[in-house]
DNA sequence: GGGAAGCACCGCCAAA
DNA sequence: CATTTGGCGGTGCTTC
């Protein structure tokens, strides 16, 4: 089954067609998740996608799990909104892609986006589509990704990343991160959460070191947000009730909670907890900074509410994630 | 541990 | 006329 027609909403647009190119030895998982988000997300009546699977002979392709994928050849008619590529084991030999890559090119001048999962990025940038672009990909191949395309800015700190109408993400299940960015891109960040929750994946983890990074995978749209966010990050450890926030905005406390929630889909002291949250979890888990101290230092005020914050949150209180880290250090 | 106080959130309405 | 905005007050949750 290589065609999957959106479950019918008459009064959505007729679906964004998303075309997945396959070669043999791509990782099965890197086309399985991002299909199975978008289906998802058609299933929820308030988004509309149409998957293919296509490449360069069409037929039967094989992953390097075994499981062979029905393709086909890209119909005459291209109308591809997303060109979505994925990678493999086999990206050690993408030289012997040519023809993939050639059906990339084709494909990817009709596409009002483009983007990779994992290893994927190898093939767009043989394709000439990443030179100037800053990509992510699989931590692994980050570094022969650079070395092979000089042209291109590698960050492999990211778990996917949006440089204009191209997006790129890290390795096989960062995939599905992508596609819920796609997704809340499109049709908004309830039909994303709706979708991460059915799939029980996180809506947004953080990737690399960045603390804030919750928070910075997707800027929010208006400056407004952005700015409350900003001053929040600075102001970390003071109290920061909502119309302080709103007034960083530069707008009311009322409209300030309701665009938050909207472009967030967070609302703001939940944010800011979180953020307080991301900030000392990182330091309960690598420093040995007493737990108050950095309860303090983070805007908590004391341990007692951050404990509770991080039952909230992480569903442990902060001892025992530190516990935790300090014995899987101990271990490696 | 129970009850008061404070705050966040949200629905509702009116004004812009 | 519709959409956006801001204020008000009730409700529920957290903190003290």
């Amino acid at each position: 089954v290589t065609e999957r027609l959106a479950g019918a909403n008459p009064a959505l647009e007729p679906g964004r067609l998303v075309w997945a190119v396959v070669f043999p030895g791509f990782e099965l998982l890197d086309l399985s998740g991002p299909l199975c988000a978008l289906n998802i997300a058609t299933s929820t009546g308030r988004a509309s996608y149409v998957s293919r699977v296509v490449s360069a002979h069409g037929g039967s392709v094989a992953s390097c799990s075994g499981v062979d994928v029905l393709t086909s050849l890209p119909p005459p008619h291209r109308r591809v909104d997303t060109l979505l590529v994925v990678g493999g084991l086999a990206h050690i030999a993408f030289e012997g892609e040519d023809e993939t890559i050639a059906l990339i090119k084709d494909l990817a001048a009709q596409a009002n986006r483009v983007a990779s999962v994992c290893t994927g990025a190898f093939l767009l940038a043989s394709a000439g589509l990443l030179d100037g672009r800053e990509v992510t990909t699989h931590w692994r191949h980050a570094t022969e990704l650079q070395r092979r395309f000089p042209n291109v800015r590698v960050n492999a700190d990211r778990i996917f990343l949006k440089d204009g109408n191209i997006w790129t993400s890290a390795g096989i299940t960062a995939g599905i991160d992508l596609t819920l960015a796609l997704i809340e891109h499109d049709f908004g960040i309830e039909v994303s959460k709706t979708v991460a929750r059915e799939m029980v994946v996180y809506h947004r983890r953080s990737g690399g070191q960045s603390q804030f990074s919750t928070m910075l995978e997707l800027e929010p749209p208006s400056d407004r947000i952005k700015d409350a966010l900003k001053f929040a990050r600075e102001h970390l450890n003071e109290p920061l009730p909502v119309e302080r926030m709103a007034e960083a905005a530069r707008i009311s406390a009322r409209q300030f909670a309701r665009l938050f929630l909207k472009e967030t889909g967070d609302t703001p002291a939940r944010a800011v907890e979180r953020l307080r949250a991301e900030v000392a979890l990182s330091r309960v888990q690598e420093g040995t900074e007493s737990i108050e101290m950095i309860a303090r230092s983070v805007g908590f005020g004391d341990k007692e509410r951050m404990r509770r914050a991080f039952l909230r949150i992480y569903g442990q209180p902060p001892r025992a994630l530190r516990r935790a880290s300090t014995s899987r250090s101990l271990h490696a």
